[in-house]
DNA sequence: TACCGGTACTCAGTGTTACTTTGTACTGGT
DNA sequence: ACCAGTACAAAGTAACACTGAGTACCGGTA
């Protein structure tokens, strides 16, 4: 996928990881398996675990290691009550940047209605 | 406004103002004014300005200097079909990201129904 | 005349973020 | 013995928005 959503997903990526952390607690590999299936199939894996990194530095999660049966201990992540006030601060600023632009798309639709009589 | 909008922000500012754009030709002052009547009040104008050379350089702007009576020439931004074509590429990346998301979010409402066991 | 506020643009430096690439390490199947 | 899949880590890169300072021109007021 293009340069276009790579840099838009700066900002939202964290987001979406803090929504699926809500809706069940997970490790690395699985939340990338998870980000994928939500459609965002070209996430490469080290994206997610830099960014697991930093919400883990910001407290926003907690951490657990747990055996497992294939490969290293696996690093559960588990979202607090940080993390939870922070996705909800989250979905705030989405909606509001959601709504202005989508408004302007709207806007968008009128241009025909005055794109004559431009003069200095 | 706090740093997750600037984080937001990447990659859709240009969005903006390329709609913006697409309503009506403008010079960095005149965006800067209407980027904030849209609502976002804290856009700096050395970011506009910044964002506008980017365009520039990307070529999806056609540019003419016309004089001002007030201070130095202004430089008046059109769309051309580039741009055109960039901002429909926008749209259809925003599409897709805003769909995902509020499907997320969608999702977190049913969170309570799906609590319980969890097992490895 | 001298100064100040508003208009208008430019540039250099900073921080954050997602991507790429590479490496480590453990398991089970052929 | 080798390879694919699981699981994590770390270093280097590119893009972008922000900050802050600077240049330049105009009209009004003291």
């Amino acid at each position: 996928m293009g340069k276009q959503m790579t840099e838009m997903l700066k900002g939202t990526l964290e987001g979406i990881v803090l929504a699926l952390l809500a809706e069940q607690p997970a490790y690395g590999y699985e939340i990338t398996t998870r980000v994928r299936d939500h459609g965002f199939t070209d996430i490469a894996e080290g994206t997610i675990y830099a960014l697991l990194v930093r919400v883990e530095q910001k407290k926003l999660v907690d951490v657990e290691k747990v055996p497992s049966e294939k490969g290293p201990p696996r690093k559960v992540y588990t979202l607090n009550s940080a993390g939870t006030q922070e996705l909800e601060e989250f979905w705030k600023t989405w909606s509001f940047l959601a709504q202005r632009i989508d408004s302007l798309r709207t806007e968008d639709a009128n241009t025909d209605t005055n794109t004559n009589t431009k003069e200095n």
